[in-house]
DNA sequence: CTTAATGATGAATTATATTCATATATGATA
DNA sequence: TATCATATATGAATATAATTCATCATTAAG
């Protein structure tokens, strides 16, 4: 009766707006189309879409189907690509979503040891969500989640990957560079440069500005790690940065880490899986190298670094 | 590329073992299966099945197939039926899955109420899971589930219907008539009438023998709560029911209930659903009306008697 | 070795989806 | 409000895909 390619159709006109658009996008005309959701509509017995001029609007009906597909089709497309693997030789297609952004560095490697030791396996990295990464997980969108925030939904099984403190990046020249601790005051007159994600995601806000009711000057949203360096060199603003990745760059820029409080503000780093992905013999591989490259990355400068301070 | 046919192919091939069954199952010819999976392999590029004489058994690669469509079946299932059922006027179906033998009294009063309050939504109850009622839940076969039992996986919602005691029922002239308490040592030699779930589910194995080390002599599983009461009566053995259940019956049945040690033996009754379900008002609506059914049930008797008793 | 039953296959048929050509409707603009 | 560009609807023709029919090949059981 309903068939994935009413599905398919009901999700691009949702995408595309007009019947001429999807039509292109699913390479089919314009005219196949409009059979195809007269027909559908004539089926059930029921109007999904209601007709304003050449607008249309999903109805109750339209958005109950809307809805599936979009829980189908992502399910059915990651089997078809796992399927193609497989019938390619592959043992499978992993597909990573990223919701970190100082994590590139080190899983670029993860993923080059990891293409090495199980060459069957293809890989895909995703850091766009429709919505967050737990969904994209659920969704099927990817099968598995590099992130720092853990919601502890049902089906999901996590493993730690590192913990490691957060500091402080400021230029040489900066007036906070002779600290060795910042208080949540010192940030008062500073912008703050962070990656674009929610406020709510940010551990220096949360866990260190707010608690102090104390908000920086400014906060400023970059995108690439290497122009927030530039512009916190060029005292432009400072950056909280994973205390392993900061020792990368205070070799290399004229920038300085400070700690932050005298605990240290420490943040947790997950990859989440679907619980009955756990036992994919290439899931637990990636997983284990993961472990290891992330705990090299940290602790490896870290040494270099302290033998070169002291 | 693969269509629900092929999933629905490749799930009745599963169940039906043959291709001759499975094409009868579908309405369709042998041939047609035939040709549809040959079809299906060779667009593929891949093996589904292996062909041992005339027995299929699946690949790895059909494995996966097999998990895809037994996961994305239920759900279009349930959206059809929804559709069929806005087609005719409904608001919506209704599917509540039951995991708690007793409940039936209450539940079929609860039902008839909601029925008469939103005559647009249609009602089915499952009681057989292929996994568990959770599964179930998940998986789109059914949209509520009452049960004693919360697993606490992501994605549900969990309302609490009600709490009650669990007391013991045995014959009126049963050598434990006259016992006020009930201590784990009086069940050593009583044979233990239950419903048919697993003994791990059993709270009275769990909460109150268990950590005793006491085990009851044998214990018998019945599905029938009539035929349960009928063989306490006639000492064939003593059985477990809520409270409220059991002043139902010692009205009308020469039974008598015994409280289970000092502090009671008490056991949480929930509704369970999933996230997204919870702002449906047909579903808000029959949890609402659940819960007092089930409080009324449980209370209303519980005077009577104890008014009847003094 | 037979036999009854299952699965495979090519050709014919039927059902379904798509296009083409064209008509109708819509919204913007003069 | 008339015009135009653009979008959708529709019937008939066509192309594609699914199903059946008739038949053969294979297999497990007696």
């Amino acid at each position: 009766m309903i068939t994935l390619k009413h599905l398919k159709i009901i999700q691009a006109l949702h995408e595309n707006s007009t019947l001429t658009r999807s039509a292109s996008v699913l390479y089919l005309s314009q005219s196949a189309l409009s059979h195809q959701i007269r027909y559908l509509e004539e089926k059930l017995g029921i109007a999904l879409w209601e007709r304003e001029g050449r607008n249309l609007r999903l109805t109750k009906a339209g958005e109950l189907l809307l809805q599936t597909a979009q829980q189908l089709l992502p399910i059915l497309e990651q089997t078809e690509k796992t399927l193609k693997a497989y019938a390619q030789g592959c043992q499978g297609i992993l597909r990573i979503g990223v919701e970190c952004y100082p994590c590139y560095e080190w899983l670029t490697k993860a993923i080059g040891v990891f293409l090495k030791k199980m060459p069957n396996v293809e890989v895909e990295i995703i850091n766009k969500f429709q919505f967050s990464g737990h969904e994209g997980l659920l969704n099927y969108h990817i099968d598995i989640l590099i992130t720092p925030d853990i919601e502890k939904t049902a089906g999901i099984h996590i493993e730690t990957l590192a913990q490691y403190n957060l500091v402080l990046l400021v230029a040489n020249k900066h007036s906070l560079v002779h600290k060795t601790i910042i208080t949540p005051k010192d940030l008062t007159h500073e912008t703050l440069l962070t990656f674009p994600v929610p406020l709510e995601r940010l551990d220096i806000l949360t866990q260190f500005l707010n608690p102090a009711h104390i908000k920086p000057k400014y906060i400023k949203k970059i995108e690439s790690i290497e122009l927030m360096l530039q512009m916190t060199a060029l005292r432009r603003g400072v950056c909280i940065l994973p205390e392993w990745l900061a020792n990368e760059f205070i070799k290399k820029m004229p920038v300085k880490k400070i700690h932050i409080s005298t605990n240290g503000l420490s943040q947790k780093l997950f990859a989440i899986l679907r619980k009955q992905d756990k036992e994919i013999n290439y899931i637990q591989r990636f997983v284990k190298i993961s472990k290891e490259i992330v705990n090299i990355t940290q602790k490896s400068p870290c040494l270099k670094t302290s033998v070169f301070k002291q």
